[in-house]
DNA sequence: AATCGCGTTCAAACCGCTTTGAATGACCCC
DNA sequence: GGGGTCATTCAAAGCGGTTTGAACGCGATT
C-alpha cells in the first residue's frame, strides 16, 4: 500500500492525504481523521526511501568506528554508548548507520557520507589530541558531536566529555587523604585525548601536595585485562614499589587484581586500586557494594546526551556549538584503605 | 554534482552516463572511459537516496538489537559480531542499520522495516528456543540470518552457530580426564538458546561417565562477573563442593577468580576452571599463555560469516537456507590441573 | 536499393513521496 | 451583485537516480 493507493481509496489526492498524516494545518480535520482511519486500517506506511530522496534528509545519524588496522581493538565502551544513543534516534525517527572503518579511511568515508547524503550528521568517536576529522567534518559541513574532547583543535565544536581530569584529580586526592605517596597510573594510550586529561588530573594532585610524578610508575597502554596484569608485575617488581593504583578502565582493573593475587597481596588491603568505570551494563562494578572504588560515570548516558544534542544541531534548533561536561561520581569500594607503608 | 550535471559537461544523457558508471555492456568503451575520468575528477557521486528508490533496493542490512527492558544487559559479544560483520558489508556496499529497542516492541519494529522498505535483510541475534521472531521473519518474506539456532523452531531458515553442545561435552570430558567429578556450571541464561546446547553437552558428557548432574551445582544466570563470584561463593560453600567450573563466559570467569581469591583458594591447583571464549578482541584471554582454559570461537569471525551469508541471500545467489556451524578450539591455559580430592 | 542487424545513444517513464502554486467554493461585506 | 477572504483541495513539478522502448547511423546481406 502506497499514497497514491491510498488516496484513491478515499478518493482524495496525494497532497491532502501527505498533508492530513503530516499534521498540516490547511487539512480538514474531519478529513484528516478520515485519513488517519484508513491509514491504519490498510496499514499504511510510507516508504523511507521516497521520503528520503524527496524531502532531501536521510533521517540518519552515523557513527564511525574506526578499527585500527594494527591494534586490533573494538572500544568496550562503545556497545554501550551505541546503546544510549540508539535510544533517543528511534524516539525521534533517525536511524541509527554504523561504519566500520579501518582507521587509515576515515577521511574517504566520511566525504563519501557527505556527497552521498547517507546521513544527516555523525557522532565522532575516540578523539585523538588535535584529531583532523574535527576540522576535516566543519570544513565538509557534516553536522557532528564529538564523544570526548580534542585538545588543540581550532575551530569551535560540539562535544559530550566527562570531567577526566577532575575525576582523576579526586582520585589521586582520595588516595593521598589515605596515606598513599606512591600511586601507580595505568593510563589509556595517550593519544586519545582522555588519557591525556586523566594523567594531567593525576599530575596536578600529586604536585599540589608537592609530589613529584615518577615516570616508572606511569604507563600509557592499551586498556586491557592482559595490559593491567602485565603493568602491575612490573611496577610492584620494583624496588621502591607503589602502595596504590589508579587504572583508566574496569578492565585494566580485573589484570590488577589478578597480578596481586599471584603475588599474594590482598586488593584493598596491601595495595589500594581506583578504576575508571564507565557503568556498561555487562561488567557492573560489584552488585551491592562495589569490588572497586571508581570514578564513575555511565557511558550510555553520554550516548544519550550526544545523541540529542546532534539532532537538536542537525533540525536546526540551535546554531551555536554545544558543550556538555559530565562530572564522574567517585564511589567507594572493597579495593581501597589507608597506606600501611 | 549529480547526474544530470555531468551528463551534460559531457555531452551525453544521463542514461548513457548511469550505464557507464554501472558496467552496462552496450556502451562504447571510449565513452565509458570519458564519463569514468569525468565522474572522477569532478569527485561525482551518485546519490544513496535515489538509488535506493530507483531501485527499490535498500543496500542497508538491519540489526536489531533487542534490550531487555528488565535486565538492561547489552550483550557485550555484541560490538565484536558488528564489527566483524561490519567489515563485509562496507566490502560488499552495504550499510549497517542499528535499531536498538526494548524488547516487547521488536515484533513492530521488524514489520516497519519491512513495510517502510529501510533495510533489505536482517541478522537476528540472540535467539531463544522456539523464538517467535523467526516464523516472524520468514512471514515477512525479509531475508535473514540468526546468530545462533533456534531449537523446536518449525521453518528452515538460515543460520551461523558455534557447536556450543560438542564445546561444552569436549570441555566437560578434559575435566573428567583431570579426575574431576564434581564439576559446576555457571551458565547463561537458558531461555537463550546456546545456554541449553552448552548445559546439553555438559550433562551428556557425565552421563557418559555415568555421573549424574547434580542441579545443585548447575546456574543459569546472566553472564556477569558479579553472578559469577556469587555462584561460586554458593557453590564452594556447599557440603560437597565442586573441584572445577565451567563457565558460559570470560566475564563470568572474572567473577569466579575473584570469589576463588576471597576463600583464599587458587584457581588451577584447588579449583579448575574453563570457560567459553568468545575471543573479544578487548578481552583477550591473558597474551602468551592464555589464562583460562577455555572453549574459543571468534564471535568477530561468525560476524564475518554470517554477513557474507545474509548478502548471499540477499543478492539471490544462493536460494535454499544456508547452515554454518563452526567448532570451537579447546585451547589450555593455566586455570586448569589434575583433581586432588 | 531495400532490408537487416548491430552497436550505441537517447527521450521519457518511473520509483513514492513532498511541496509549490493554482483552483474551488463557501461565506461575508459593502 | 461584485469583490475579497478564507478554508480546503488538487494538479503538477520536483527529488536524482534507473530502466524501458525507441531511434539513429552504418556496414553487411540479399
Amino acid at each position: 500500500m502506497n499514497l497514491k493507493e491510498l488516496a484513491r481509496k478515499l478518493d482524495l489526492s496525494p497532497t491532502t492525504v501527505s498533508r492530513a498524516l503530516n499534521g498540516y494545518p490547511e487539512v480538514n480535520e474531519a478529513t484528516r481523521e478520515r485519513v488517519a482511519a484508513a491509514a491504519k486500517r490498510y496499514n499504511y506506511k510510507p516508504n523511507t526511501r521516497a521520503i528520503r530522496l524527496a524531502t532531501g534528509r536521510a533521517m540518519a545519524v552515523g557513527h564511525v568506528i574506526p578499527v585500527a588496522t594494527r591494534h586490533e581493538i573494538v572500544n568496550p565502551v562503545f556497545a554501550d554508548f551505541i546503546a544510549g544513543a540508539g535510544e533517543v534516534y528511534s524516539r525521534n525517527g533517525y536511524d541509527m548507520l554504523l561504519s566500520i572503518v579501518p582507521d587509515d579511511n576515515e577521511e574517504r568515508v566520511y566525504r563519501e557520507l557527505k556527497s552521498r547524503g547517507t546521513v544527516d550528521g555523525v557522532i565522532l568517536h575516540a578523539p585523538n589530541t588535535e584529531d583532523p576529522r574535527i576540522p576535516l567534518l566543519v570544513e565538509l559541513g557534516i553536522p557532528f558531536v564529538v564523544h570526548g574532547r580534542a585538545t588543540g583543535t581550532a575551530p569551535p565544536y560540539s562535544w559530550v566529555d566527562v570531567n577526566n581530569r577532575r575525576a582523576f584529580l579526586r582520585a589521586t586526592e582520595f588516595l593521598l587523604d589515605l596515606g598513599h605517596r606512591r600511586i601507580g597510573l595505568l593510563n589509556g594510550l595517550e593519544k586519545m585525548d582522555f588519557a591525556i586529561r586523566r594523567r594531567t588530573g593525576y599530575e596536578d594532585a600529586l604536585a599540589s601536595r608537592g609530589i613529584p610524578a615518577d615516570p616508572e610508575i606511569m604507563v600509557s597502554e592499551e586498556m586491557t585485562e592482559a595490559a593491567g596484569y602485565r603493568a602491575t608485575r612490573a611496577m610492584m617488581a620494583l624496588p621502591n614499589p607503589p602502595t596504590a593504583l589508579l587504572a583508566s578502565s574496569i578492565i585494566i582493573g580485573f589484570g590488577i587484581r589478578r597480578a596481586l593475587e599471584d603475588m599474594g597481596l590482598a586488593m584493598g588491603r596491601d595495595v589500594s586500586v581506583i578504576v575508571h568505570d564507565d557503568d556498561l551494563s555487562y561488567m557492573r562494578n560489584g552488585e551491592d557494594v562495589p569490588v572497586f572504588t571508581a570514578t564513575r560515570s555511565s557511558v550510555r548516558e553520554a550516548g544519550r546526551r550526544a545523541a540529542d544534542m546532534l539532532i537538536s544541531i542537525i533540525t536546526g534548533k540551535v546554531l551555536a556549538p554545544q558543550e556538555q561536561l559530565l562530572e564522574a561520581e567517585l564511589i567507594i569500594g572493597q579495593s581501597t584503605g589507608p597506606c600501611k607503608g
